[in-house]
DNA sequence: ACCAAACTAGACCGTACAGTCCATTTTATA
DNA sequence: TATAAAATGGACTGTACGGTCTAGTTTGGT
């Protein structure tokens, strides 16, 4: 975020703080104007001046959190092993996806898939588009380097990608109370590297 | 569906019809009692009567709709051979998963998952966790047969399942305009059931 | 010091919707 | 056929919200 120069942004930072906030917790529908005015501490007017209206200021918030979440560095430049290093990622990717803010902007993006497609498609490329191509690169270079054997290796990264997220993910999709402990998650990580990468070794 | 002896059970079979359809459509707060009672061809009091608020109805709705939609047959009784067996039903899951009506029901219950946790629990107990268990059964048969060689059948088949969903679930849930044809989708079923028997055959 | 732009508080409008009420009509039952 | 239960439809209440309007105040640049 860049350092505002006059008060009005600062205001306008206050009201995408706010908004993202909000909706990012309880959705479009269920977040009113009137709440975001009093919460940014600044009247209604102001919003309404600062961001058109309310889809605006929606996709304007959504759009500033997604990229805030913008997967960073989850692989490292040089590769080492293959399973350690995947394993690594794993973990990293895992931790990431299930962090409350990154479900919470899931849920909205999914909720409103149908109502603002043109969020709902900025959220898919800036998250699972992007994170399926990085790790892809990945894959790619394990391949040259002769140590997996991959014919597709965006359709490698996929599958990898999904494992992860497994059930655990499904279960705070749904806020399901019970959760997997630490120990059975990095045990299921484990095992899933372990699989795709004994489904995907060279034989020679 | 039982049949209605009385014209009231017809009346709330009616109503429970459209606010099955409305629900899953447009989910809870796009949908109206008002629009409901109309397309039920009925009148807004007798809506009441039947069911007591906008909640219960949306939750007898929606359980019906889990109900209708349960997995039925995806795995034969009597397992053939391990790849084509478990292709086969990767087609079939995902044929299933990713159905109009499906995608509809999931959306709806994630979307909803903050505000009715009975629902969306209800929802993953009949449809992720059922599914679950019943690959996992299976992968244990083959593993009996010593044609898998799988230490926990039912993480596999969390595995095994998560796969299949891949990246078109996925653009489905975001409601993006762009999928994969038949072909890719076939392509990739294959290929991940290919993967994940080469990471789980008997090494024996 | 001046002026235009930005901000404020709060009233206000229109609409939509959950839920209730009621007087009347239809349906089921004995 | 008499009677109770169920259904009708439409008016009504209360509330919440998106968005506008206004009259007055603060802020920032010159």
């Amino acid at each position: 975020m860049n350092k505002p120069r006059t008060k009005s942004e600062v205001k306008r930072n206050q009201i995408l703080d706010a908004a993202t906030v909000q909706f990012t917790q309880h959705g479009y529908a269920a977040t009113s104007m009137d709440l975001i005015a009093k919460l940014a501490g600044v009247s209604k007017q102001t919003v309404y001046s600062h961001f058109g209206n309310k889809d605006e200021l929606f996709i304007t918030a959504i759009s500033y959190k997604c990229e805030l979440l913008g997967v960073g560095e989850l692989l490292p430049d040089n590769l080492g092993p293959v399973e350690p290093t995947l394993t690594l990622f794993a973990q990293g990717f895992f931790t990431m996806i299930t962090s409350a803010d990154s479900m919470a902007v899931h849920r909205t993006c999914a909720a409103e898939c149908l109502a603002h497609p043109h969020l709902s498609r900025l959220f898919f490329e800036a998250g699972p588009l992007f994170v399926i191509d990085k790790l892809a690169n990945c894959l790619a270079e394990y391949h040259r380097r002769g140590e997996l054997d991959i014919e597709d290796c965006r359709q490698a990264a996929i599958q990898l990608l999904a494992i992860i997220k497994g059930e655990q993910w499904t279960r705070l999709e749904f806020n399901i109370e019970e959760s997997l402990s630490e120990q059975e998650i990095n045990h299921y990580l484990q095992s899933s590297v372990r699989l795709f990468v004994r489904g995907y070794q060279s034989l020679s």
